[in-house]
DNA sequence: TAGATTGTTAATCGATTAACAATC
DNA sequence: TAGATTGTTAATCGATTAACAATC
């Protein structure tokens, strides 16, 4: 639609999204940026960019229209319809996923669940688990887009191989692989690119304490050029 | 340590310690750039640049040397020492956290739980389930820096604020909560920031259904763009 | 030597931030 | 009017990419 819409803003676009549909519960019908900002930790011109990018035009003394920007943002984002999602690998996560829906936001919907191994298959439960041969006609009949890949290591790249070709364009992978999506799709003359993003649990605390890690290091060093800095200051008089 | 060291490089970092590591089990010596771009999806010239940062240096004919980049990399990361981990929330997903054990790195290990409701708590169990008011005396005898906040959405803030009050400094938030980790901070005078990393699968599906759908606007515009010049183009026969 | 790879510098790209004129 | 807010442009910042000299 507009090539000046890119990843962050997406996401800040969802932000204001859930947050004016909050204010717009509350009775709300006007807002100005840096309310906005404030509820999604951004400043008002970056609201005020987002929102003229995306084409929406406030009144400079009454803020912006809340059912205006909903509207827009809606129809930016997508229509939210429902949006079916299946699940491949049933082993504790997949099974924990399907279990606990609740995770779900409205109108995401975990249809289906895929497992290679044929002893797990069911048409029992909330969700039917339905054998890895089915995949790929599956995912067509019922134009599935997202997927979830929640099977062991040793079979992500090949899994996820299977899902690009199937037409997944979507994939949050709690696999410790690093998926590569370029290389999939060029290998199997696909065009689109498949997005992916992680959701693997131990990497992300495993990062998260590298990351602080990488902070205090920082600090010190800070800390440490400060005293220099005031010694050198010392060493002056 | 360098301030040239950066979020995007650490996680890139940690990706060329992993490869690295079974590239050693695999009984090679030397790497060359190609090889371990190709291995995490990066150019040669960003792995000779990050090696460059952290200031490993290569053969200009054979490469890198693997026990050197796995010294240094491990060095700049900090020791793998075994990092002890809390959850916070002991529900549905507190608990799957708890029993999927396995899903923890090598060195990363879950030691508590804390849960507001009485009913809850046992030392039972793998992980002991203590109760909230045991938290900020727990976190200061054992050191524990990272925490998983796995709590009801209307009680995230709060918690989230006891977090960082206590002297938590990593939060992998499950919650589909926005945590704003500066006006915490500054509200309670602490110095440091706490870093946030958010893991609601909800909220990842959706970012991921908007995503792939404003790919698809844009190419769709793409598309038209070019049928328009093509169009043009015929016109002008 | 010739070929291949490193290491560094400059250019580019993308997004955020700052500043300010327009105007309700 | 005066004050406050929008909307846009320019400046800045940060990271990646490209290019190429150095050299094994």
């Amino acid at each position: 639609m507009d090539d000046r819409i890119h990843g962050p803003m997406v996401l800040r676009l969802a932000r204001y999204l859930r947050v004016l549909q909050e204010l717009k519960g509350l009775g709300l019908v006007k807002v100005f940026s840096n309310n906005l900002g404030d509820a999604i930790g951004a400043t008002p011109a970056v609201v005020r960019k987002d929102f003229s990018v995306v084409g929406v035009t406030g009144n400079k003394r009454g803020g912006y229209t809340i059912d205006t920007l909903i509207g827009t943002l809606t129809e930016v984002l997508g229509k939210k319809e429902s949006e079916d999602v299946i699940v491949v690998g049933c082993g504790r996560i997949g099974t924990a996923l399907i279990n606990y829906q609740e995770f779900a936001r409205e109108g995401i919907r975990i249809v289906a669940c895929f497992d290679a191994n044929e002893d797990r298959l069911s048409s029992e439960g909330p969700v039917p688990v339905l054998s890895m041969t089915d995949f790929p006609a599956f995912v067509h009949e019922h134009n599935i887009e997202v997927a979830v890949l929640a099977v062991p290591d040793h079979v992500a790249t090949n899994v996820f191989e299977l899902m690009v070709d199937a037409g997944i364009r979507g994939v949050l992978n709690f696999t410790s692989v690093e998926l590569k999506c370029g290389a999939a799709c060029e290998d199997h003359g696909c065009t689109e690119e498949c997005t992916v993003h992680n959701a693997n649990i131990g990497l992300e605390i495993e990062n998260l304490i590298y990351l602080i890690r990488l902070k205090r290091n920082a600090a010190a060093a800070g800390a440490a050029a400060v005293d220099a800095a005031a010694t050198d200051a010392n060493s002056e008089v």
